[in-house]
DNA sequence: GAAAATATTGAAAACGATTGCATAATCAGC
DNA sequence: GCTGATTATGCAATCGTTTTCAATATTTTC
């Protein structure tokens, strides 16, 4: 007497349980006295399809499951709106799985899309062991979210790192800075090197070289050390372009403390657009990343995956746009 | 021949499915020899258990259901890390949900539960209403994290904003400021109210009334939106309580541009110790939350009631710490 | 109006695991 | 060597849906 089930809908509606089935999964091929019967029963004693019986007889799950890295990136929970949003619509369910680079993790993983746990995997981050021999034994649904995954042949979904960095050196170059440099994000993920070659290959287009390149990672602390080491540098670059926001917070700052002035002394440019970036001092000069949109276009993709393995499906390039602020201006001397 | 199932485990260890099952799910009660024989087998053929199979039998799903609000809060993020850490553990998977106010989502929150697509409910920042027709009618397995859901007879887990705001409030006392504002959170929510609550009663114990009050959000814009009231105020606090460190930054920000210092001419306290906070020009001084222990408790709370869905949860109030520097200093005059 | 085509429905067999009950095997005690 | 207790196992039903195949009802066609 508990929660009412398929054969409980039948029994009121006067009809067999496949019936109700059909009722529910393909309304068009039943017939429309019957069918309201049906709606009706439903309706009258509040019967909802239960996932598990389903799911069993369909060998599918309708969930999607999300890898993230310990430390999740930077703009991830937004990411995961937009995940969130769109799998929702497409009627699926959004599991989420941190992994640690840790074999019993690699095997519930394997495990859940061997018993149909998940339908599909939406990786966010790097590479990572697990998933390599996972997809090298089986060809699961998998898409990439912000970096490429070496090797792997893996659809992938990112910014236009790439483009973005070097609109970044454009707007630097136009402000009449000819001394530039770049604190460079994590460089064994591919949006740090497609950005550190985006830095180039724009200066290199307008005949200069890097004034300077500071390798670090997306974090505030870096930020802090690259400032400590511009300071000591006898030829000072006059625009400095940081990896991600929080690094050109922690740039800024540092040099803040010392009394240097941001754009006056040094322009620094940042990269993501956080919510604070309109709102610090001085306000930054960074490119918007389309987070939401990024994690409806990996869902996008992960759903024509399941829907055909064999599918063949080209990486999406989001654009980010440039969005200058108070943190760049006119070089000083 | 596809994925290997009990049957197939049982038939090369020469037993019935039965054993197997008792194999992996009670070890202990069977025969040593045969145990072994089953393991190896389990082994050889790389057998997982069947999600959904075990599921429509045990009537479960070993699914936890974390509800999130459009607006991840602001740490959500480091929240969910110690969700996930702490459910895996205990073998539990995280489902996450974003819960807009829809009807359709409200009745598909209900599905999930009566039809055990997930075992309980964590639910992240304030009440909403499907929640509390859902927890009406059936009597679900609930965690409220950050935010106590009013009039909802379900156990939450928060950070003690109340003994934090006052430590804050003590914190400027010393330093001498008697003119004191704070710049409030949500007050529809809990913590904004508590918050609130904590910074009068501290001033009145101290026999002071509060300079200024200021009703905003829990976001940056409503830092730089008080900032600009503050500026128009004729008796100016000396010391400003912000309601979280995002609004810490937009009212710090927005001073700034008008040439005011920080802590020299006005003392700025924030709340949440995000990673900016320390690299902040000025740092800043905050209430350190524990963010990855929250989540924990949370799933720990969950999983006892699940447990024991009759089981009286008591309210876990972990402690925030008061993180001192540089936003604070001794009042001008 | 009969035959053929079509539209609806039902019966029953999966999907894969767990468990109450019953049976078989083992053991202790005398 | 026999009885009673204990330990290990197997049988078969069950969880709730979906779907193939066959059967029946309804139209259509000539």
């Amino acid at each position: 007497m508990s929660t009412p089930k398929l054969t409980d809908v039948a029994r009121l509606a006067g009809v067999s349980p496949a019936t109700v089935s059909r009722a529910i999964n393909q309304p068009a091929i039943v017939n429309a006295k019957t069918l309201e019967r049906i709606q009706q029963a439903i309706q009258q004693i509040g019967y909802e399809t239960n996932t598990a019986g389903r799911n069993l007889r369909l060998r599918r799950s309708d969930a999607l499951l999300v890898m993230i890295s310990d430390a999740p990136s930077r703009f991830f929970s937004q990411i995961l709106m937009g995940v969130e949003a769109e799998a929702s619509e497409a009627g699926y369910n959004v599991l989420v799985s941190n992994t640690q680079d840790n074999p019993e993790r690699g095997r519930r993983l394997y495990a859940s899309i061997q018993q149909s746990l998940a339908d599909g995997i939406l990786t966010f981050g790097g590479h990572n062991r697990e998933l390599g021999d996972l997809i090298k034994n089986h060809p699961i649904p998998i898409v990439g979210v912000n970096e490429h995954l070496e090797d792997l042949p893996v659809p992938v979904t990112t910014v236009n790192n790439l483009d973005a960095s070097r609109a970044i050196v454009r707007h630097l170059l136009e402000l009449g800075h000819r001394k530039i440099g770049h604190v460079t994000g994590t460089t064994t993920l591919s949006s740090g090197r497609d950005r550190l070659e985006g830095f180039l290959s724009e200066l290199q287009q307008a005949g200069l070289a890097p004034t300077w390149i500071c390798n670090k990672h997306y974090n505030v602390e870096s930020g802090r050390e690259a400032a400590e080491e511009w300071l000591c540098l006898t030829d000072r670059p006059t625009a400095v372009f940081c990896s991600c926001d929080e690094a050109a917070f922690g740039f800024i700052a540092a040099l803040q403390r010392k009394g240097i002035r941001v754009p006056a002394d040094i322009s620094v440019v940042g990269f993501d657009d956080i919510p604070l970036a309109d709102h610090y001092c001085p306000a930054l000069t960074t490119i918007r990343q389309p987070q939401r949109e990024l994690g409806v276009t990996a869902v996008r993709m992960l759903l024509e995956r399941i829907h055909d393995v064999e599918a063949d499906i080209p990486n999406q390039r989001l654009s980010g746009e440039l969005i200058v602020r108070e943190s760049t201006g006119p070089p000083a001397n």
